[in-house]
RNA sequence: GCCCAGAUGGCGAAAUUGGUAGACGCACUGCCUUCAGGUGGCAGCGUUCGUAAGGAUGUGCAAGUUCGAAUCUUGUUCUGGGCACCA
């Protein structure tokens, strides 16, 4: 922390560390920053690159329900696998600054920032975070202002200091930054749990299948939508992707439009308007009057969100959210009974269910109508699903002629569809365009859409039926878990009030449970200690009484029993690094002074918006408070792709009789060894509709395909099936079975007959044949038998080898398929690397003779490469770089240490270890790391001609050398008389002739 | 459904600014070294016509801009990823 070097901060995204290890996509983006960090720091730069274990999380838990093992003894063994494995790589970590989001002395400081937020509310004056203490002073003298904070609850001073201590309360928790309200969760009744979307497929539980369904229970969450529009404008300062941007963006977002107040009408008499059975809706043109049943207008009227207010005068009908609290006040007893049908329907669908089924189209009307304000008609107004409750007012207007959603809406009830963009509408399909003329469209008609928003905003402004209003897709944050294996809060309930504790009580250690079920009442596990739940705090005085801030004796109260979510820990961990001891505090100010933000982050994708957009906004709030110096956490982030895994596939071939279970057959399996066939008879199968039974009765002539069977039974009363079954790639060389080891992988298959790919069968202790088997990239997996160990190939090659291999397989950024095959050529590469320093039989051949300018040229060369192509983090084509230079210093019989020791400086970020063992073998004192990168000297690469392609009308033709020092005068006379020039222009003059200097020549004719 | 990214030999890929498409590596073929295998070395290797010289063609598909397009523009097809409690 105390240099006069310049600093560089290098940081990889912590791993979770799972029980399955590490397989060879993990590594990939470890290699690189492990690269960059030794470059940088032969460049000269301070470098801070250390590396931890984001150790809390539901997997463990999720263990521990199923075998009893602690969670932090699981998670304990898996760091250690996991640390085993990254030394092995030979990856330079400063494991002195290892953080353990699970470890107290870390969660300490998780607590502790969330006591800041707790402590903070968001001030729409500035912008910022700020002390709810400072807002008290406020609310004390001012009252609630409704300018410094979004929440619409406002009273004067003299309302505050009436208020009770509870309601006090309740109005600071509905501005702190972190916060607590009712919320619904996915709730499991079978399990008794509340279930992360991830637990839950096509509605119902991952386990057991069991019914889930939406509940309120209160949850803590953080108002990150309060920082909404700086996370967006922070993009612009950092450098992540544009797809990166984009997501975050997308997430976030923004949009501009209105939100519209209409007046509900509804009759009190029942089916007047519609029979509940039938799904035709009613038009809005049916005359109130016909209608003998009275007309009461509902008090509160509805209030949608738009983008387009334009579109007004297209509104054919109205859509809630079936959450939406108008739905119970305005249906019609008439459609009572068909609402509550389909509120029981979506109660049992999840979100993103709702979104992505969005092509099967329900609804329910409710017999009400909202008024348009601009012509009087009567829209009726339904609730469907495809309206979120959490997003905009949880209603919208739909205008079918412009949206396609409404439109496929209104085509499944049958509601009439009003146009207003004349011949843009083709009654095929809506057209959401801008850029039309509106019709049909009161005071706007004859305005182009675009110009007609912002005057309708106007009118709607003028008439005070609505107003502007900036929206967010992003919804405040979750914070809690009903789970076990997180960050307790440090909070404890009392009479209805959240009451942090103390910085010094932290950390509020997790306690030892024994089972790790959920608690009563769908609470976390936490729940059934009662011991630790019921607190009563022992305060200075001697009496079970707590002073809290706000001069409340507080006699007994209650943990909170939910924990954090995963991301609580990963939202500031690259901050303890810089100081990871200190418990004084999160992190010194000096330290996150020194080392500021992260100046090169590598991560995967997958976190895109969740852990960068938490860790932004934490940041953000710490740099409000005055903690750091900076808000925006990572200055560039690099991503790497996924590494895939390739599936390797065997056919097996049975013949569906024994699946019917015979009684003769019952014990089929000892008798009868499987059949597998080879890729080729497999496509030829299915390709050309072959039923398996003729494949198999063709077959059995051949020895050895369990003939007894094919006797006893015939073939032409049994089917058969074939199957594709994962088979460990590791077995399978290229495509290539070997069937040896795949007859030991499983008992069952100590005698597996495979139909091999020139038709012979391999029967155990048979002839000699090849299995070609099924290949498809997936992504890598224990349970698809196509993950590869690290460790294997760094026994095998070597860490070097493993590390450039990596590298080598393509961009870092770009997701591709592993395949081991191609690791040979980088071991053969780093084999000839070290016959330039050694011979197998003469041993050392390396010498001090001075370098000719040739080898000096090659070394340049490869200088200015290597620096360019690191600096750009384009590592495979660096490797491919250093390729080249061997190459061509082998061809030259260069074994001199004046080249060779500067190369060697280049390739040591790559390949660490032969670099510093032959750095001391050229007996240099010391580690390669503190050496001096060398330096490109241009002047050595200066060439005084070029061999310039001349291309005839664009197509090559023919090669020139000419000096570069030629201008087009001279260079035209030249390339006239050139042989194959004059082949081609057959005694005609050219047209013109393009000449791009140290480029190319074209001759157009 | 919405959003984002990508598509180049048998395979992974390269081409940094519109300027010699396929660098580098794998696989494959022939040869040398060896008793043999491995290692190591030399040569060939997009497709196609041709003994060769040489020609035609070629960066998912279709069109366009340009002296010149893998690269730019428009449309289109396919593949991968993300879309609020796995991490």
């Amino acid at each position: 922390n105390d240099s006069a070097k310049p600093k560089y901060y290098v940081l990889d995204m912590f791993p979770y560390p799972s029980g399955a290890g590490l397989h060879v996509g993990h590594p990939l983006g470890y290699i690189a920053s492990d690269i960059y960090s030794r470059y940088k720091r032969l460049k000269g730069f301070n470098v801070l690159h250390p590396m931890g274990f984001d150790s809390f999380g539901l997997p463990a838990e999720q263990y521990a329900l199923e075998t009893g093992q602690h969670p932090a003894t699981t998670t304990e063994k898996n760091i250690a696998t996991f640390k085993l494995q990254l030394d092995k790589i030979g990856f330079c970590y400063d494991w002195d600054r290892e953080v353990r989001t699970s470890d107290p002395q870390y969660y300490k400081w998780t607590q502790w920032i969330f006591l800041q937020l707790f402590n903070s509310y968001f001030d729409t004056k500035t912008n910022k975070a700020k002390l709810v203490t400072e807002l008290i002073k406020t609310f004390e003298t001012e009252g609630s202002t409704n300018n410094q904070q979004r929440t619409t609850d406002n009273f004067t001073a003299e309302q505050w200091n009436t208020f009770s201590k509870k309601e006090q309360e309740e109005m600071l928790m509905n501005r702190r930054l972190a916060f607590s309200k009712y919320g619904e969760v996915n709730w499991c009744e079978a399990l008794g749990t509340v279930l992360a979307n991830d637990e839950i497929v096509n509605g119902v539980s991952e386990r057991g299948g069991h019914p889930v369904e939406k509940k309120k229970m209160r949850q803590w969450y953080l108002r990150i939508t309060d920082y909404a529009d700086r996370l967006l404008e922070g993009l612009e300062t950092v450098d992540f992707s544009e797809s990166m941007k984009e997501m975050q963006k997308n997430w976030i977002g923004k949009s501009e439009g209105a939100e519209m107040d209409f007046k509900i009408v509804r009759r009190e008499s029942s089916g007047v308007n519609v029979d509940p059975a039938s799904k035709e809706a009613p038009t809005h043109d049916s005359p109130l009057t016909t209608h003998d049943s009275p007309l009461t207008i509902h008090a509160s009227p509805l209030r949608v969100y738009t983008t387009r207010p334009d579109t007004i005068f297209g509104v054919d009908f109205m859509v809630v959210a079936p959450e939406h609290e108008l739905v119970s006040q305005i249906t019609s007893a008439g459609q009572q009974v068909a609402i509550d049908e389909y509120l029981a329907y979506v109660k049992s669908r999840s979100e993103r269910e709702r979104l992505a089924e969005a092509k099967t189209i329900t609804g329910c009307f409710t017999g009400a109508y909202a008024i348009n304000p601009f012509d009087g008609r009567e829209i009726p107004i339904w609730i469907a699903e495809y309206v979120l409750a959490g997003y905009g007012t949880g209603a919208i207007m739909a205008v079918p002629c412009g949206d396609q959603r409404d439109f496929a809406f209104a085509k499944h009830f049958n509601i009439p569809i009003t146009n207003i963009i004349g011949a843009h509408y083709n009654g095929e399909e809506a057209n959401s365009t801008k850029e039309a003329v509106l019709e049909n469209s009161g005071f706007l008609n004859g305005l182009l859409m675009k110009d007609a928003i912002g005057i309708a905003l106007k009118k709607i402004e003028e008439l005070g039926i609505g107003k502007r209003k900036v929206n967010y897709r992003m919804r405040d944050a979750g914070f809690s878990r009903q789970r076990y294996w997180g960050e307790p809060f440090p909070i404890i309930w009392s009479d209805g009030i959240a009451i942090p504790l103390d910085a010094e009580e932290l950390p509020l250690e997790l306690p030892h449970v024994d089972k790790y079920g959920p608690g009563p009442d769908g609470e976390g596990p936490l729940a059934n200690i009662k011991e630790w739940v019921d607190v009563r705090r022992n305060t200075p005085d001697g009496v079970f009484n707590t002073n809290t801030p706000q001069g409340v004796f507080l006699q007994e109260g209650r943990r909170e029993t939910s924990t954090m979510p995963g991301y609580a820990g990963s939202s500031w961990y690259f901050l303890r690094y810089m100081d990871p001891h200190n418990n004084q505090t999160f992190c010194d100010r000096k330290a996150s002074d020194y080392w500021n933000q992260v100046d090169l982050y590598i991560g995967g994708t997958e976190h895109a918006v969740g852990h960068l957009l938490y860790s932004r906004m934490w940041t953000k709030v710490l740099f409000d408070l005055g903690l750091i110096g900076y808000d925006e956490p990572f200055k560039k982030l690099l991503n790497q792709g996924m590494i895939q895994g390739s599936s390797r596939f065997v056919y097996r071939i049975l013949p569906t009789y024994l699946i019917q279970r015979d009684a003769e057959l019952d014990n089929y399996e000892s008798k009868l060894d499987p059949i597998f066939i080879s890729k080729i008879q497999y496509d030829g199968i299915k390709d050309n509709n072959i039923d398996p039974v003729d494949f198999l009765l063709a077959r059995s002539e051949d020895e050895g395909i369990n003939k007894w069977f094919f006797e006893k039974y015939s073939m032409d009363k049994i089917g058969a099936a074939v199957t594709p079954i994962h088979v460990d790639v590791n077995i399978v060389n290229g495509v290539e079975l070997d069937i040896e080891a795949f007859r030991n992988s499983r008992p069952e298959y100590k005698n597996a007959i495979l139909v091999c790919e020139d038709g012979w069968v391999s029967h155990p202790g048979g002839k000699f044949t090849l299995y070609i088997s099924g290949a498809e990239t997936e992504k890598m997996s224990k349970s698809k038998f196509n993950t590869v160990n690290p460790d294997d190939l760094v026994l095998k090659y070597g860490a070097d080898t493993f590390r450039m291999y990596e590298m080598f397989l393509g961009p870092v950024e770009a997701s591709k398929p592993w395949d081991t095959k191609g690791i040979e050529g980088v071991h053969r590469f780093l084999r000839k690397l070290w016959r330039l320093f050694n011979d197998d039989i003469k041993g050392k051949v390396w010498n001090e003779d001075k370098a000719t300018d040739a080898e000096l040229k090659v070394l340049h060369r490869t200088i200015k490469k290597i620096e360019e192509d690191t600096e750009r983090f384009s590592f495979n084509t660096a490797v491919s770089t250093f390729m080249i230079c061997v190459n061509e210093l082998a061809d030259l019989k260069c074994h001199k240490k004046e080249i060779l020791e500067k190369l060697l400086i280049l390739l040591t970020p790559y390949a660490p270890h032969i670099a510093e063992e032959l750095w001391h073998q050229l007996g240099n004192e010391g580690s390669i790391l503190d050496a001096n990168y060398p330096s490109f000297n241009p002047a050595l690469l200066v060439e005084s001609t070029k061999e310039y392609p001349v291309s005839i009308n664009g197509k090559l033709r023919t090669n020139m050398q000419l000096a570069l020092n030629l201008e087009q005068p001279q260079v035209e006379e030249l390339v006239l008389q050139n042989e194959i020039v004059q082949k081609w222009l057959e005694g005609n003059q050219p047209k013109k002739i393009i000449f791009v200097k140290n480029k190319m020549i074209n001759v157009v004719i």
